[in-house]
DNA sequence: GAAAAAATTAATAATCATTCCTGTTTTTAT
DNA sequence: ATAAAAACAGGAATGATTATTAATTTTTTC
């Protein structure tokens, strides 16, 4: 993996991707390291969320609320959306193999990788 | 389902999308109906694939390159989308009753439903 | 079939996430 | 240490989508 990561504030958005489970998107990340670092840009949290977004150190979750949501588990696994409260949890299932295997028949061309949203309620929502 | 289409405009969307099998965005049915319909306005558009996606009626396609898709076939089906030409076609391949089930072990609540997006390179993308 | 009520539209303004631009600062390479 | 390259801050611009409002169309009721 490249490893290229020069800059104090590029180094604090992917620590904090790494240290969080949840996914906060580019304007939580904004106002979390604005506290310890007061003159960050918002425009340099999107700019270092695309760039790595396209070096594949984060993945990006689209399609949740309407804003980009960052993940900093590069580990392959899938995503819970609770449609009541719009938490993303992670599910660490693995289809991997197989799921590309049995979709390559069906596909006009060559899988490499895939993304499996999953919906329902979380156990949280559940109870009310 | 719910059947309540009163309007030219929204049959006409509704029609389109069925009519189709590729995913236009919002922009493109705007331009594709207002060919026939020259004062649809683009506003219109926007409420009713709000409105059809919300009853289910056609399904909303996210982060394929920024802007919405819409998919007018709801029986389920996967998507493939190519990294190259950025094309996405439908994949019909069910994986579901045991998919969820698989997944419900690893998750934190309960499972409704799921989306599988693969990546990939189609066929004509390989060709070059 | 006409009048009243409800729903929908066209047009336009507003919103808001994201990207772009410019001049400055930091990092890297020599 | 110095020059070149990369990255930043701040703010303006973009562009997809949503909201507003008055007018029109559709549905309902008689």
């Amino acid at each position: 993996m490249a490893t290229l990561n020069y800059s104090k504030q590029r180094q604090a958005i992917l620590d904090l991707l790494q240290s969080r489970k949840d996914h906060p998107s580019a304007e939580v990340i904004y106002q979390t390291l604005r506290k310890s670092m007061p003159n960050l840009s918002a425009g340099t949290v999107y700019r270092n969320l695309k760039l790595l977004t396209e070096l594949g150190q984060i993945k990006k979750l689209t399609g949740l609320d309407g804003v980009d949501h960052f993940d900093g588990t590069t580990s392959p696994h899938s995503h819970f959306i609770c449609q009541c409260c719009g938490k993303v949890d992670d599910v660490f299932f693995e289809a991997d193999e197989s799921l590309n295997e049995k979709a390559a028949s069906h596909c006009n061309g060559k899988i490499q990788s895939h993304h499996v949203y999953f919906y329902g309620t979380c156990n949280e929502c559940l109870k009310k």
